[in-house]
RNA sequence: GCCCCCGUAGCCCAACUGGCAGAGGCAGCCGACUUAAAAUCGGCCGAGUACGGGUUCGAAUCCCGUCGGGGGCACCA
């Protein structure tokens, strides 16, 4: 293969020089430090979502750099002093593996990406702030997720439970609900089994209402579909506590419903086959029971999460032979254990109203219990719907209360107000609220992450270390086998586990657990504000000039975890008075994912795009370009739809024109071309509104307009040396900046100026170019256009009526017709209603 | 099963939120330049807005239904 002799014609497009030329500069210069006290222009905090430093950065990162480096190259443009931040998420699993699997160092792996990736971005002329830069595996970073978690520990937020917990018998760990996908590790997709483990937990529950209602305030701001999902994964519901009296037990236990008006309904009641409660119900009960119990509990506890998820799965349980009472009749309900019932949510324990609970209804008719129907419920034509014990339909809707003793004749809302005051007078229950969130559980079984600082003494119990003797640090890998096997790797580091109780001196076994990673993507946002301050986790003061963060930009996978572990933290610490405000976010905008071929690129698909063949074959510019332009940030983008090639011939063409302009610096554009200039000020008032709105692909589009404008005025118009072309030129290399930085530096230059165009300001928009002096008014006729008017944009409604009417198509279109009607919405329109 | 979003030229996408369906690009075709090609420049072609109803002077836009695509939740009592 040969390569075609290279012209030395300097005077063509060649992003390969260009790139070259200014990326040194730009280093030299640093253009996007934020960190200079001097600086008097209004502050704009831009974040993007962080990355993994699994490899060197791929298409995914290409499109939300692009994308968040739009926005802050905008504010930037505006005269913002923009705090654009960047940092590695680098504790995880991918390292860990990688030195299992390779022998090799998880840091020494892991920063040698961190190295890879930092150049790429560089090279991908993202404006990051190189001042800002933390990466979580280190010490001076994670010692702050440590001083953090004392603070949570001190108010009750941090505490050991042991519990049934999420175990991925692969990566011999274990997950946060979150982190079980469809029953399957979100990493490996191993089928999740159940452990009972002692585990930490951060109490995200405790801000399950702040984290709900204010939501509502990012209304409009984050995109409805992550509003609607975390409201959702809260799932707040409200009902009741009812206290059921057992039969042979002292306690009463309590259950929690959603609908107590059907309490008269309730024909059995069924308690979570794998709660404590379960147990020990069995455990009063008779031999034979018991081992049936035992039994369908051991066979529940090997289904795994798959098996439970599965919808169709027909309803199991055992009786077990005991009863509790129903409050409000005094009627003997059999008590079942089910896996239905979840051991976890309200208290374990549930009143079964097989009438109007689908599930109910469904074990009912599994195991022959009795049905029996309170509510009289209608469809839409006042016929009363079937009896579900026939139909096997549960009725769940409204309806009038029967068979209900007293509540006889309500409907469901005042039945339910009326059986809490009720329950309340006999001291039986109340209302009740409840949460599909659970708390987070933080505690891993892996080498790569925070140590968790407490030491566990047999005299003081969990004792947290104290702050002066953080960092706990991470034990070298020497010697320790990071193989999962169901215990921290950390526990076979003997010296490092041994050592002594901060509180009384006695020998103590340190905590061998390291902290969930979302642990420490909850609060970086804050740590960019001084990474390198050594007293405390972030600048306080520092904090109340940048935060909350005015745009935050990334994926939507993160919708739910890391985004409500973000704002569980900042309302923490809000509490904790370091900061003043509880939503870190105030605005999201999630980009969508770069795919080939209608797929999500993969290895085992071999269907890869690779991000550098890309960047070497088109350039920076070209691929970056091609991010903003494919389409609204929001949607995926096909790599096979778009062309790389067209944004390149794009860039060249508008290169072009600052080459081809030959009038000075400086000089006045107001005796340019009218036409042009009118362009140009249109093209730069809209840009300002579609920036803003995140209608990047418009913008581009909106460029090219302009670019093809000022080509046809440069050929066959005002020509080169017109001060609108060159006006023009300057607002394409302006606005082109946001999107192809180096093409639009050289512009710059080549148009005579010596500093940088992405700190050179954006002009004023003359509104008195973008006035028209006619505008076209459609006359329509019965809706149908038969006639154009040009007319000034001031002309009155009457004005125009009669202009219209007077139209000799118009009345040739009416004919023989009456006017009925003549709609008029001066300058544009006209419509004449006419039989 | 429940909830949410989306269907506009061959393809990616615009359309001032109810007012001329087309801004931009990709692909295609024609022409200019060239010995030829590439590059460049100029031009052309192209849907009546998934489908069916409704509201309105007027609907891609609002309402109802159907079909198709995408996403979220899924025994949470």
């Amino acid at each position: 293969m040969t390569t075609p002799v290279e012209t030395t014609d300097d005077a063509r497009y060649d992003f390969r020089a260009i790139e070259a030329r200014w990326l040194d500069v730009w280093r030299e210069k640093q253009p996007f430090r934020s960190g200079n006290p001097d600086d008097a222009r209004p502050t704009k905090y831009v974040l993007d979502m962080f990355p993994y430093p699994s490899g060197d950065l791929h298409m995914g990162h290409a499109e939300a750099y692009a994308l968040g480096d739009v926005i802050s190259r905008y504010w930037v443009l505006k005269g913002f002093n923009v705090l654009h931040p960047i940092g590695w998420d680098s504790f995880g699993l991918p390292a860990e593996n990688a030195a299992i699997k390779r022998g090799v160092d998880p840091a020494g792996w892991t920063e040698d990406n961190i190295a890879q990736q930092r150049s790429s971005m560089e090279r991908y002329a993202c404006s990051f702030d190189w001042d800002r830069v933390l990466m979580t595996h280190r010490p001076e970073y994670y010692r702050w997720n440590q001083w953090i978690f004392t603070r949570l520990f001190e108010r009750g937020l941090a505490y050991r439970k042991p519990s049934q917990v999420n175990w991925c018998p692969n990566d011999q760990t274990v997950l946060a609900n979150e982190q079980v996908v469809n029953g399957l590790c979100e990493r490996c997709d191993t089928p999740v089994t159940k452990k009972k483990l002692t585990q930490w937990y951060f109490k995200v529950t405790e801000y399950a209402d702040e984290l709900l209602d204010e939501l509502e305030t990012l209304r409009g701001s984050w995109p409805d579909k992550v509003i609607a999902m975390q409201r959702n994964w809260i799932g707040r519901s409200r009902g009741a506590d009812v206290t059921f009296l057992i039969e042979g037990r002292d306690e009463p236990i309590a259950i929690y419903t959603t609908r107590p008006d059907t309490l008269y309904g309730a024909t059995f009641m069924v308690v979570a086959a794998d709660s404590d409660l379960a147990a020990e119900l069995a455990q009063g009960a008779d031999a034979e029971t018991q081992e049936r119990f035992n039994a369908y509990v051991d066979e529940v506890k090997a289904a795994s999460e798959i098996d439970r998820l599965s919808t169709e799965r027909p309803k199991t349980g055992v009786f077990l032979q005991r009863y509790g009472i129903n409050p409000v009749n005094g009627e003997k309900l059999p008590i079942w254990a089910s896996d239905y019932v979840l051991a976890d949510y309200g208290h374990g324990a549930i009143m079964a109203v097989p009438a109007h609970d689908q599930r109910d209804l469904d074990f009912a008719r599994a195991m022959d219990l009795p049905v029996r129907t309170v509510l009289d419920c209608r469809d839409e034509d006042g016929n009363p719907l079937p009896e579900p014990a026939e139909s096997g339909e549960a009725t769940t809707g409204n309806g009038t209360l029967i068979n209900s003793g007293p509540l006889d004749g309500l409907d469901k809302a005042a039945a339910i107000a009326a059986v809490i005051e009720q329950l309340g007078a006999a001291d039986q229950g109340k209302e009740a609220v409840n949460y599909r969130l659970r708390d987070w559980l933080i505690s891993r079984q892996r080498y790569w992450g925070t140590p968790i600082p407490i030491v566990h003494c047999d005299d003081c119990g969990e004792v947290p270390v104290p702050d002066d003797q953080l960092p706990v640090k991470l034990p070298s890998t020497d010697g320790l086998d990071l193989k999962p096997k169901g215990q921290s790797p950390l526990a076979a580091a003997s010296d490092w586990v041994n050592t002594t109780c901060p509180k009384c001196g006695k020998p103590a076994l340190r905590d061998t657990d390291t902290m969930d990673t979302f642990v420490d993507s909850s609060w970086y946002f804050l740590r960019y504000l001084s990474v390198n301050k050594t007293d405390g986790p972030f600048d306080l003061d520092e904090a109340k000039k940048w935060a909350p963060i005015d745009q935050y930009v990334g994926g939507v996978t993160h919708a739910i975890l890391h985004l409500l572990y973000s704002r569980f933290f900042t309302k923490a610490l809000r509490d904790m008075g370091m900061i003043d405000f509880g939503e870190p976010f105030s605005a999201l905008l999630n980009q969508g994912m770069v795919q080939m071929n209608g797929s999500a690129m993969s290895k085992s698909r071999g269907n890869l795009v690779r991000l550098s063949e890309q960047l070497d074959e088109y350039g920076v510019d070209s691929v970056r370009l091609t991010m903003s332009f494919a389409g609204p940030p929001e949607d995926d983008i096909d790599w096979a739809d778009v062309s790389p090639a067209g944004s390149m011939k794009f860039l060249a063409r508008a290169w072009r024109l600052a080459r081809d302009v030959t009038s000075e610096p400086g000089v006045d554009p107001a005796s340019g071309d009218r036409d042009l200039r009118a362009v140009t000020h249109r093209t730069l008032a809209d840009a300002n509104e579609l920036v803003e709105s995140f209608r990047f692909n418009v913008v581009v589009a909106r460029v090219m307009e302009l670019v093809n404008a000022t080509r046809k005025a440069i050929d066959s118009g005002a020509g080169p040396a017109d001060p609108a072309v060159r006006e023009a030129a300057e607002v394409v290399a302006k606005l082109l900046s946001l999107f192809a930085p180096y093409a639009a530096e050289d512009m710059w230059s080549m148009l005579g100026h010596t500093d940088l165009v992405a700190l050179s300001g954006l002009p004023e928009v003359d509104e008195a170019l973008l006035v028209q002096d006619t505008v076209t008014a459609v006359v329509q006729v019965m809706g149908k256009v038969r006639d154009r008017l040009e007319v000034s944009p001031e002309i009155g409604e009457d004005e125009l009526r009669e202009l219209a009417l007077a139209s000799a198509n118009v009345q040739r279109a009416i004919g023989d017709a009456t006017v009925r009607k003549v709609i008029v919405r001066a300058p544009g329109l006209v419509n004449i209603v006419a039989n």
